[in-house]
DNA sequence: GGTGTCATGTAAACAGTTACATGATTTT
DNA sequence: AAAATCATGTAACTGTTTACATGACACC
């Protein structure tokens, strides 16, 4: 809980960043879930100040605003530690689709494959944004090799849930779509 | 946004139900991502009842407590059809274990992968208690061929996913675990 | 001259959870 | 005697989002 916290000090147990900085790298990372909004990302650095899990250090530029770097402590990538060991959450999925189809049944047939055919199309649309943000992923530090493999996973895990949906939906519209007389209009 | 209310609606739209009792679909259904919990279903209750998409009726019993069941209007069911036919939101997940990952080259060889082991564990556990969830379905009202159709298919989604969950932390195991020698605990 | 980026921060609102409160009956 | 089920509702809190506020500079 309140996770987001752990999630900072992951990103700057790699390198010092300031809170607008932080807020770039969660609004484009494809595996952090929150919107990467001030009011949390500023928030959460003024509690892991005040808990000593991260120092700043405030530079005055001329011609731009000031910034605050953050850095974390010893005693921050201690904490950070001591929560990746902890046991690990099951994911959980929202998929409000599903509770839409639950009700799928007040539809006609071709409304019914209407829907599915533009679920279908959000997953793809899904499917290359994703490949997009990890193409320009802004947090890329120097990593171990095995640093670079697990990253590569979590990319691969994103990518082939959605995937995995994908299939689900054209089974799905397969599997209803046969009253609709035959008709495949995937070629 | 705000869905929890379309689900009701939906609950509502196969039979008169109390809020006692959409309390415990909703707590029990596996792909109904909320709790559940009072405040949100009686407030919600209130505001569909403002709103003219559900009525009710008071059943004063003798030896238990009054009941307020709530019957869908003809407006909440044109309501709920307008909503399904809405664009499909594409799913979210919020996997926090992808995040612990994300910082689990701090963690020595054998700390990263007893982690995985926990993951593959935990997600284990997960697809049982989605089977049980959905052998013991406590709303399960007539259906059509098609309803019955589109909620196994709802119901193959859930425990998919998770399945394919698990095929990726094997994976990830086998594919990280070459440093530890080779050895292999699944025998 | 308007839009976008850099950079910090606050206010207000919404969504969702846990816990509290009551009171009778049934089960362990 | 204690715990669970039925049944309704409220209070307090956490987490998260959207929008507001400021101010300088760069780009089109």
């Amino acid at each position: 809980m309140m996770s987001i916290k752990y999630a900072i000090l992951g990103i700057l147990s790699y390198q010092p960043l300031t809170g607008y900085d932080l807020k770039k790298i969660i609004q484009d990372s494809p595996f952090m879930p929150w919107s990467g909004n001030n009011n949390q990302i500023y928030k959460s650095l003024v509690e892991l100040f005040r808990d000593g899990l991260v120092t700043n250090e405030i530079h005055h530029q001329e011609s731009s605003p000031s910034k605050k770097i953050y850095t974390i402590t010893q005693e921050g990538l201690e904490e950070l530690k001591e929560w990746v060991l902890t046991s690990p959450e099951p994911p959980e999925s929202k998929k409000l689709f599903l509770v839409k189809l639950a009700w799928a049944d007040l539809l006609k047939d071709e409304e019914l494959d209407a829907l599915l055919s533009k679920y279908e199309e959000e997953i793809k649309v899904q499917i290359i944004l994703q490949q997009e943000k990890q193409q320009r992923e802004i947090f890329s530090p120097d990593r171990t090799p095995r640093g670079k493999l697990i990253w590569e996973l979590i990319y691969e895990n994103i990518i082939s849930s959605y995937e995995h949906e994908l299939a689900w939906v054209k089974k799905v519209r397969s599997k209803l779509g046969v009253k609709l007389g035959g008709r495949d209009d995937e070629l």
